[in-house]
RNA sequence: GGCGCUAUCGUCUAGGGGUUAGGACGUGAGAUUCUCAAUCUUAAAACCCGGGUUCGAUUCCCGGUAGCGCUACCA
């Protein structure tokens, strides 16, 4: 579709949410799906609470997702635009000024009977008085002057809810501009999409009643609206929306950044969240996505992200929601050992390891498999990259019916076969097998007591690959300490 | 309070006037295995309630209930 345009547009107050990433990815899949243009936008007319520290974490967020997109804005810097577009409305009459000081806080006062439209008698003013009040320099707010008594229904269609009206007798006087002569967001909004030529507006729920107001603004703006779709949005456990103050880092996506998420797995469970391929498949790349998405394919209930609430539960993996989890350890699967090992790297060095790429390489697919999360691989695989073995308990190498002798016979065996046996797995696996053989043991009992002496566990990958990587001396090593600890078991 | 949106297993969802209501995660059981994983098999688990329409509603309509959103000179 040619002139397609869509937006994401963020207010930079604080970290990038995971649901403002979902609707970032859901407006890029149908950019891109669609060959239109993705416009990034930061919203920042709230001076206050802006940071650029915020604006750098929504940036490193996306980034680190794998997204692009192709023009770029920021609001602040067009400024001139919005209030030339609020006088121009002002000057058709289609605004008035309000006098009235900003409440503040949340008083009670209108909640307690219907709705509030408007101030008393600021809509009425006439030009003359509104005229000599402003240039006497008291403050206002310019408000829009939506239709009233003229038994007029606003409407849209919108591309995931469906027809949408309401009447605009019951669609209050919305500020466009603050008594500091400030844009709202509103105003500011719907400049820049008809500016920017927005051909579709992909945000979510919450804005769905917002978008009568909208309307009302792009018509004064004296142009059509783009065409509309709405998200389902993304709550919590408790069915509120996902909050920083309430639900803490698991809404933050640095947060599963930092857990060892991958980008591309991620990005798969926030896209089942509120839309489905349809098609019994969960496991998909972004191509696969990017091919299969249309906004038909949203649906409208909101979604909950399954996180455990607080630390009450704590999870063997952190208050990730299991199918986030899960998907992750799909896509570590199905990537090429080598691209995991180099995503691995990091979690290593900030443990304080420093291994090789080509060791990181072989202990890889030893790990692979047993793990859902990328920073699980420094507790399963330390013990590949340190001298010396941490401390562990010497009855660990004693196997479920054994003794300590039965445990020190096996090891001693093991140093003996270890020393002249060719260090590769199937040698390994020959040797091993039969010296259990001639010591009348069966494979568990045999192994346990020398995979103990050379992980420092009972939970470990595979014996004979793990023994090759570790190479012989240092087995031969380690299991002459375990001979030791056996005997100061008494 | 007003207005709007929504409602299928615990969670994400498919489906749709007549179905054994499907899949996935998670959970239970079993198989396999040198431990742990992975893998395979298998079990339990859902159409919010009430009225219509209809030969027949979980599906369509209305009402209720519940949840959520908006109701700011936040976005």
């Amino acid at each position: 579709m040619k002139n397609l345009r869509v937006r994401f547009a963020p207010s930079p107050t604080g970290y990038l949410h995971v649901g403002s990433a979902r609707t970032f990815i859901f407006n890029w899949l149908y950019a891109r799906h669609n060959h239109g243009t993705m416009v990034l936008r930061l919203d920042d007319t709230d001076v206050e609470r802006n940071t650029e520290a915020s604006v750098q974490s929504i940036f490193a967020g996306l980034h680190w997702l794998g997204f692009d997109w192709d023009e770029e804005y920021r609001q602040s810097e067009r400024l001139a635009l919005h209030r030339d577009a609020a006088e121009t409305i002002f000057a058709k009459g289609l605004a008035y000024r309000d006098f009235t000081p900003a409440h503040s806080g949340d008083d009670e006062t209108s909640s307690a009977q219907g709705a509030w439209l408007s101030n008393p008698g600021m809509r009425e003013l006439s030009r003359e008085e509104s005229d000599r009040r402003a240039a006497e320099g008291e403050p206002f707010a310019l408000r829009c002057r939506v239709p009233r008594g003229e038994d007029r229904t606003l409407r849209f269609v919108d591309g995931v809810y469906g027809a949408q009206s309401k009447l605009a007798d019951e669609v209050e006087d919305f500020a466009l501009l603050r008594s500091d002569g400030m844009p709202t967001y509103h105003l500011a909004s719907c400049v820049d999409d008809a500016d920017l030529r927005i051909s579709h507006i992909i945000r979510g729920q919450d804005h769905l009643t917002n978008t009568f107001k909208h309307l009302l603004i792009f018509e004064a703006l004296g142009v059509d609206p783009p065409q509309f779709a709405h998200l389902p949005l993304l709550v919590a456990p408790d069915g509120a929306k996902l909050s920083k103050r309430k639900h803490g880092p698991v809404v933050s996506v640095t947060t599963y950044r930092d857990a060892g998420f991958l980008p591309q797995a991620f990005v798969n469970f926030l896209c089942l969240l509120g839309w489905s391929p349809k098609n019994d498949r969960d496991f998909l790349s972004l191509n696969e996505i990017r091919d299969l998405f249309t906004l038909e394919g949203v649906n409208r209930a909101n979604a909950v992200v399954n996180f455990t609430e607080s630390a009450s539960s704590p999870s063997e993996f952190g208050p990730f929601d299991p199918k986030a989890v899960w998907l992750n350890a799909e896509h570590i699967r199905a990537l090429p050992i080598e691209e995991l090992s180099r995503q691995l790297e990091p979690f290593f060095e900030e443990a304080g390891f420093h291994p090789s790429p080509e060791k990181l390489l072989a202990v890889t697919p030893l790990i692979r498999e047993r793990i859902k999360l990328l920073r699980e691989a420094v507790s399963a695989a330390d013990f590949f990259f340190v001298s010396e073995l941490a401390p562990y308990d010497p009855a660990e190498l004693i196997p479920q019916k054994g003794d300590a002798e039965m445990a020190r016979r096996v090891l001693q065996t093991a140093e003996q076969v270890l020393a002249k046996t060719p260090f590769d797995h199937d040698s390994l696996d020959k040797a091993l097998r039969e010296a259990a053989a001639s010591l009348g043991l069966k494979a568990g009992p045999m192994f346990q007591p020398i995979r103990v002496a050379v992980c420092g566990r009972k939970n470990a990958p595979p014996l004979f690959e793990t023994m090759v990587v570790l190479g012989r001396e240092l087995c031969l090593a380690r299991i002459r300490q375990a001979i030791a600890r056996i005997a100061s078991l008494g």
